[in-house]
DNA sequence: TAGATATGTCAATATAACTGACCCAAAAAA
DNA sequence: TTTTTTGGGTCAGTTATATTGACATATCTA
């Protein structure tokens, strides 16, 4: 705590207004996108998660979403039977199935990140690369705490 | 863009995932609290921005949120009805409403933020000072563009 | 073999959003 | 002054996403 000045409670109060709008900006411009394939934002944050996480259990999608079973299930279901995720019994342990996108998942995946990385690619163009380490590291620290 | 290292696409999707759970994080903590009021993340959202942005409009708050009128609506009859918030007429132009947090409105606020401070005030304490100015320019840099 | 784990599914319900169709009163424009 | 626009409110119906609770079926582990 290297200064106390920036601990201030109407600065904290302003960041949490600010991660509203961050999220929601982030998340909102795919919505077009979304509906050309009837899927909303559940369908979106599974997508992006198993791009980032390739062969993901279903427990560790759960983990990573928060949500019930049940929640994400209707989500797997729509998303396997459009063909844009392929489950693959685990090898070690059969009971797990790891997912991975599909071939078509992969192109509904770029279509929504072109609309997002146009957004997050301006913020951190006209930011200098440390900013975009540090804004990295607390946000973690925020997740992590 | 003074190096295209921290401009790679992977990075940016590694933004996008933790937005979303800093978004959730941030916002999950005062769920017990809400409970109490029998109120939801709608209502946690709108009073968060009354309390942001003291006498702000209907109008105002319509833009803040993006969400229909029919969908404001709800939250700000319910706020109303539990006397969270009061609605005080435009002076200047009185078909608006100007929207202030009522002592209990006040009282909820200050029992949300503490729990989200924690988490906040604990990332941010363990940050120097210069990495809180260079996250809050990302993030408005972010909304902005 | 008994119990725990990973996954899947049915049903009922709650919340928060949406679209569309109206309404009134007051301000602004013609 | 009359007309149009704006700010706000409301009803009804629908959709998306989440919940709780109960239960089923493999498969792994002790």
């Amino acid at each position: 705590m290297r200064d106390l000045l920036y601990l201030k409670d109407d600065q904290i109060k302003d960041f949490i207004e600010q991660i509203f709008y961050v999220y929601r900006e982030t998340y909102s411009d795919p919505k077009k996108i979304l509906k050309k394939y009837s899927f909303g934002t559940a369908h979106q944050r599974t997508i992006y998660i198993i791009e980032r996480n390739a062969g993901i259990t279903v427990s560790g999608l759960l983990k990573k979403l928060k949500v019930t079973k049940q929640s994400l299930n209707r989500v797997l279901r729509d998303l396997i039977k459009n063909k844009t995720i392929i489950l693959k019994k685990g090898e070690v342990d059969s009971r797990q199935r790891h997912i991975f996108l599909d071939e078509r998942g992969k192109k509904i995946f770029e279509e929504m990140f072109y609309e997002q990385k146009k957004k997050i690619y301006n913020a951190f163009k006209n930011s200098d690369s440390d900013s975009v380490i540090k804004f990295k590291t607390v946000l973690k620290k925020i997740i992590n705490e």
